[in-house]
RNA sequence: GCCGCGGUAGCUCAGCUGGUAGAGCAACGCAUUCGUAAUGCGUGGGUCGGGGGUUCGAAUCCCUUCCGCGGCACCA
């Protein structure tokens, strides 16, 4: 016999052998008809596992959120038979869970369009239709090999193969249909129900190598019910309409075009924004960093010493003079970093161990010849504005340093509302340059810090990125969540013992021996411009006052309120807001509905009773509420409103003080 | 870079199996002075991404190239 304890702490005794099914049949005939599968000791299986061990155990039904798995792996699967029903010779390959669904990779001549998406739908809700039961099975390694390689599934050979030899190799049946597959499985296709969508195609190599042959991938997605699913879909749709590419078109910020492939044009909204950005950021730096800006265009030899030309030279743009006539043959880069070039500022004159730490800071602008296929908007482009700083100290003080750069970066964070914040440290990679002892090293100061860090605070979550580092050293990672849960690769810090050396780098110690310097590389919004891309999407194009770029309009009603509309105008721009006029013979219906669609967060509405009385309605944003208000007081909270939170929290210091 | 899809007016898009382009919005003009998400009428606007080919004839078919989109790979 065994005992099988239940969630409310209940125990029972089983013969040997019994599985979830019968047990699930003799508590009531209801739950054997929802239960799905069961978790033993917390991990999930099969109904129908035959269980021969003491266990804690739980009846896991269709509608609990763990089944959501289920329903999703059991609907690749079908996907997969569909595919094969279809298509025959279409060979299988591997087919798992991810976020929202699902996806299977199938090798086949002629890669699918989304035309055929329909129609492997269509027959996937036949096979459901089926119900045909999930029946494991454990086979031979050799067995599985043989009746893959018999059927032409190469890929499914190479799948057995990688299996570890102390696990078993369990195939699941659907019917007539069958796969490789560790499981579990729900009792049957019929369980998946039908709210599911196959989603795309694309492409995807092969074991995720771009060595290996590309196979078609197929997207779905699969919910427990059509409520969930068309809420899913409609989410989409909803993050479809904050793409920042779409918000940068119609709040006019910036555009991309043919001869500047991934580089951006900014238009005047758009680079108030930029630059407000860039603002806030200076101000954050002023305490600790000193601001300096290094050439753009440097001899390629530079790039040859940091390494970069050797590791990246596929990936940077080379620069040389373009005249037919001329005898200057010297190669130069654009720089893809600010590095070197802080590291030549450092070299310049004799450093001391009194001048350190050295923090210099730029906002670089970089170029990287980013392969064609990774441009996406302001998020990954060719020419981009790093907030680069380089932290030149000894060792002793990186620690100390780290932490630093950590407070900054966390409550830069803080003032645009990220606050869900996960820090990794990703550790040496296999192509690297730097001995194992200097790796150990830095891994081990880092690692020091990450626990600090996941000390200090409960709202960061941490953890380790192996092989992920940078070719110089061991690196933080923080990702940050945005207002619909995406997650967002911002700032980085990263330490380096190869640089300095490489560019023979030395400060004067206290016993008078040169030293080599440690170089700390950090950057809080990492690319600028895709940090305001970031910000577009997060707020949705309705930034708080002080981002926005537009931040207040004055529309009039008729014709009698021009020149005290004008007035306030000049007013709210005399106490350096960002105001704009709409004195057009428009109807204020039109008016409204066009800076609202503008995402001008503040409308002041000026008729001729406003004149007379030197008063403003005020409409915000996303309400149709209108308030009244005297001018002065109008203008004197939004003032106050459209202060930077940094230069708020400094004022309130001030006051407090 | 790789796989698939796409590029027609400022924007969103229609244009079937080849017969030299069309809508809505926007723009411009005129009228309207109208209190919180579209006032009415009128007008102009495109070498159909570029190049080449097939054809009597190409937005439409083929090749090529550039750019974009969705993934994959990459991301110092």
């Amino acid at each position: 016999m065994i005992s099988l304890t239940f969630p409310d702490g209940a125990k029972r005794e089983y013969p040997v052998g019994t599985s979830g099914a019968d047990v699930a049949a003799q508590i009531s005939k209801s739950l054997a008809k929802k239960a799905v599968a069961v978790t033993l000791d917390g991990a999930m299986a099969d109904l129908a596992e035959p269980i021969s061990r003491d266990a804690k155990i739980e009846i896991v039904t269709r509608d609990d959120p763990r089944a959501l798995e289920l329903i999703r792996h059991d609907c690749s699967h079908v996907m997969a038979e569909a595919v094969q029903e279809l298509w025959p010779g279409t060979q299988v390959t591997i087919g798992p869970v991810i976020e929202n669904g699902f996806y299977y990779d199938f090798a086949r001549n002629a890669p699918f369009t989304s035309e055929d998406l329909p129609v492997i739908e269509a027959k996937m809700r036949e096979i459901i239709a089926r119900d045909r039961p999930f029946t494991r099975e454990v086979w031979s390694r050799d067995e599985a090999k043989r009746v893959f390689a018999a059927k032409g599934e190469a890929y499914k050979v190479e799948l057995v193969d990688a299996i570890p030899a102390d696990q078993d190799v369990k195939i699941y049946k659907q019917g007539e249909w069958f796969d490789l597959c560790r499981g579990p499985h729900m009792p049957s296709t019929g369980k998946i129900g039908t709210a599911f969508k196959l989603m795309k195609v694309a492409g995807a190599y092969w074991r995720g190598d771009s060595n290996n042959p590309m196979l078609t991938r197929i997207y779905g997605t699969a919910w427990q019910d059509e409520k969930a699913l068309a809420d899913y879909l409609h989410r989409l749709e909803e993050a479809e309409k904050r793409d920042h590419r779409r918000l940068g078109r119609e709040m006019d910020l910036f555009h991309f075009q043919e001869e500047g492939p991934g580089t951006v044009f900014w238009h005047p909204k758009g680079w108030t924004l930029f630059q407000e950005l860039v603002a806030y950021m200076r101000r954050r730096l002023k305490a600790d960093y000193d601001e300096v800006n290094a050439p753009q265009v440097l001899d390629a030899s530079l790039w040859e010493t940091s390494g970069h030309w050797g590791w990246y030279k596929e990936n940077m743009f080379k620069v040389q003079s373009a005249g037919d006539e001329t005898k200057d043959e010297r190669v130069f880069a654009l720089k893809p970093m600010n590095c070197p070039g802080h590291v030549q500022i450092f070299k310049h004159g004799l450093k001391s161990y009194r001048d350190l730490p050295m923090r210099l800071a730029e906002f670089g602008l970089v170029h990287r010849y980013e392969p064609s296929g990774a441009l996406h908007g302001l998020m990954r482009v060719r020419g981009f504005t790093q907030d680069d700083a380089h932290v030149f100290c000894t060792e002793e003080q990186m620690a100390a340093e780290c932490l630093k750069i950590n407070d900054l970066i966390l409550s830069t964070y803080a003032d645009f509302g990220f606050d869900e914040i996960v820090v990794k440290l990703s550790t040496r990679p296999e192509k690297r340059v730097g001995t194992d002892a200097v790796w150990d090293h830095a891994e081990s100061v880092m690692s020091g810090v990450l626990d600090q860090i996941a000390a200090s605070s409960n709202r960061i979550k941490t953890g380790i990125l192996q092989g992920e580092g940078a070719f110089y050293g061991p690196k933080f990672e923080y990702t940050l969540r945005d207002a619909i849960g995406r997650e967002w690769q911002c700032g980085t810090t990263q330490v380096d013992f190869n640089l300095p050396e490489r560019f023979g780098a030395f400060y004067v110690d206290a016993d008078g021996q040169k030293k080599t310097p440690v170089m700390i590389h950090r950057a809080i919004c990492g690319s600028m411009e895709r940090f305001t891309g970031i910000l577009i999407e997060h707020f949705a194009g309705h930034f708080p006052l002080w981002l926005a770029p537009t931040q207040v309009v004055v529309a009039t009603i008729t014709s009698d309120a021009d020149d005290y509309a004008a007035e306030v105008v000049d007013a709210l721009k005399a106490a350096g807001l960002r105001a704009e006029l709409d004195l057009r013979n428009e109807k204020i219906n039109l008016k409204v509905r066009e800076h609202s669609l503008a995402k001008v967060p503040v409308l002041l509405v000026a008729g001729k009773k406003e004149a007379a009385e030197r008063t403003l309605s005020m409409r915000r944003l996303g309400s149709n509420a209108q308030t009244s208000g005297a001018l002065d007081e109008v203008i004197a909270s939004l003032v106050d409103e459209a202060v930077p939170p940094d230069l708020k929290r400094k004022a309130l210091a001030a006051k407090a003080a």
